[in-house]
RNA sequence: GGCGGCUUAGCCAAGUGGUAAGGCGACGGUCUGCAAAACCGUUAUUCGGCGGUUCAAAUCCGCCAGCCGCCUCCA
């Protein structure tokens, strides 16, 4: 068996095999902190936090680096829009990151690396490519020379000759060929500079990448990832650069996460749909979010939508009743010394899923298999011991469950009563109800119900349905629970 | 114009040569005063269409149709 990465630079399912065996160093292109995080980032974050947490929980030590890019023309002009300093800017918006990321139960990575934090290293990468004649200055600008790196096109499987036959690259009088990208800006007036060998400027965007990474990661390692659109330019430009400075091979393996649609339209600002991290959670559980990000394979489109959030929402909290329900059993001292199936080969059936190039739909249906395994237990055996497995090979069973659900996919981290009992709470602030009075009209139908007055009951039961709660009758007394 | 990808049930979605996971929804049953939840069963003889390769194809090849992404800042 073992891990296969789907490798977008062969553009082929490959095993897994580390630069380092059992060290891995892994880079993922962060944000341009400009503005709020918005669903599209949140997915790509996700995905990579749950491969991280992966290779992690097979026992390798993984070195993560994830940058941020904190000087760009986004960043100035949006600075210069809102009459902030760019810099304040920036950290401001590092710091927005970090609440929305915590927020989804994200892992801080090893290091988050800024950009103006590494300018000594992304000026000496450049001198380097001067000296090597695959750079050339010009005007305070440096440029890099496409034409100097054979194998330029490699990632993204394009030719030099139709990128410059497509007439969408920029034209600019300092390049000497159309493809050629800037490494280093001369700075304008007003704007944020470092002092240069070629004069006052910053740093081109895709230099900053290659010069963290090579400086975390050295000249190779393992894992490159980011956005599908990041293949080209970005990746492109960073292959170019990284291997025509050290002459050594870049990143091995190149992963690259597809997009999150809305409501089956492009996300973009000029449709005015993107939808901010921040508000989906004002409505929607984290672990919710995350479910559903990782409810289709990580290449696929995913499209956002409030039936998509729904089922991630209700499968969630079908998976927590049926944690609950698991708990409770665990408490029946069961004498089978045997556990179904679906309960028993947890940990080989996870792992085989994951090993498929981070099939997370496959890894969340074993879950929901597990819980249909577990309440059929709850129901067929009517809390009889014979007809319940033994409490350690639950206990196990539970364990080995919680251990994937929150190591790797980062759900199932509160109990199940906590989970319940915040869902009601929020649910109930939502509909503008007091718990009080649904619980006084709970009281109330309860008296009737034991006075047999069944009309009564059902009146009181339509009525906090009207509302949005809903009732449901155990043998334990009645709960509620608010309606999806 | 160039490059790449996708098309699986009412919906979402796994599955890359051996006879269609999982979820949501719907319907029938068990349970219940009735419900709800849960469980059991049913819901794709078939994987966009047409050909081909093979003992065997959703999976490989060819053609056609539809959808999408990248080539420009973008997760």
């Amino acid at each position: 068996m073992g891990l296969k990465i789907y490798n977008t630079l062969t553009r082929k399912k490959e095993p897994f095999v580390p630069v380092n065996p059992g060290k891995i160093g892994m880079y993922v292109c962060g944000v341009t902190v400009y503005d709020m995080c918005h669903i599209g980032h949140a997915r790509s974050v996700v995905l990579f936090d749950v491969i991280y947490r992966y290779l992690v929980k097979t026992g390798l030590d993984v070195n993560y680096i994830r940058n941020f890019t904190d000087i760009d023309d986004k960043i100035i002009n949006r600075a210069n829009s809102l009459g902030e300093d760019w810099k304040q800017l920036a950290e401001r918006y590092v710091k927005e990151f970090h609440v929305d990321m915590d927020a989804l139960g994200v892992k801080r990575p090893n290091i988050e690396p800024k950009a103006t934090d590494h300018i000594q290293d992304i000026i000496s990468l450049i001198a380097a490519l001067i000296d090597t004649g695959h750079a050339y200055e010009a005007n305070g600008d440096v440029m890099f020379s496409v034409t100097s790196f054979s194998t330029y096109g490699k990632l993204s499987g394009k030719k030099t000759e139709d990128l410059v036959s497509g007439a969408r690259v920029e034209v600019d009088e300092k390049k000497k060929d159309p493809l050629d990208f800037a490494l280093w800006k001369a700075a304008k007036i007003g704007e944020p500079f470092w002092n240069s060998p070629w004069g006052p400027g910053r740093p081109g965007w895709h230099i900053e990448c290659s010069a963290m990474s090579m400086r975390y990661l050295g000249p190779t390692f393992d894992i490159h990832g980011g956005g599908a659109d990041l293949t080209f330019p970005h990746h492109e430009n960073e292959i170019a650069q990284s291997e025509a400075a050290t002459g050594e091979p870049f990143a091995k393996y190149w992963i690259h996460n597809g997009f999150v649609n809305i409501r089956s339209e492009k996300m973009s600002k000029s449709l005015g749909n993107v939808l901010n991290i921040r508000d989906i959670l004002k409505e929607t559980h984290p672990e919710t979010l995350r479910l559903f990000l990782l409810s289709s394979h990580y290449r696929s489109p995913l499209d956002f939508s409030d039936t998509s959030i729904k089922e991630a929402s209700v499968g969630l909290e079908r998976l927590y009743a049926a944690l609950s329900s698991l708990e409770e059993l665990e408490r029946s001292d069961g004498e089978i010394s045997s556990l179904p199936e679906e309960l028993s080969n947890l940990e080989k059936r996870f792992r085989e899923a994951m090993d498929d190039d981070f099939n997370t739909p496959k890894g969340l249906a074993i879950m929901f298999e597990a819980s249909r395994a577990i309440n059929r237990i709850h129901t067929e055996s009517g809390g009889n011991k014979e007809k319940i497995p033994s409490p350690d090979l639950l206990e196990k069973a539970r364990k080995e469950l919680l251990g994937w659900a929150q190591d790797v996919f980062g759900i199932l981290n509160e109990t199940s009563q906590d989970f319940l009992e915040r869902a009601r709470k929020s649910g109930a602030i939502e509909l503008g109800i007091s718990e009080d009075e649904i619980r006084e009209l709970l009281d109330q139908r309860t008296e009737a119900r034991k006075a047999r007055n069944f009309k009564l009951a059902d009146e009181i039961r339509d009525k906090l349905l009207s509302w949005g709660i809903l009732i449901e009758d155990g043998p334990k007394g009645s709960i509620w629970r608010v309606k999806e």
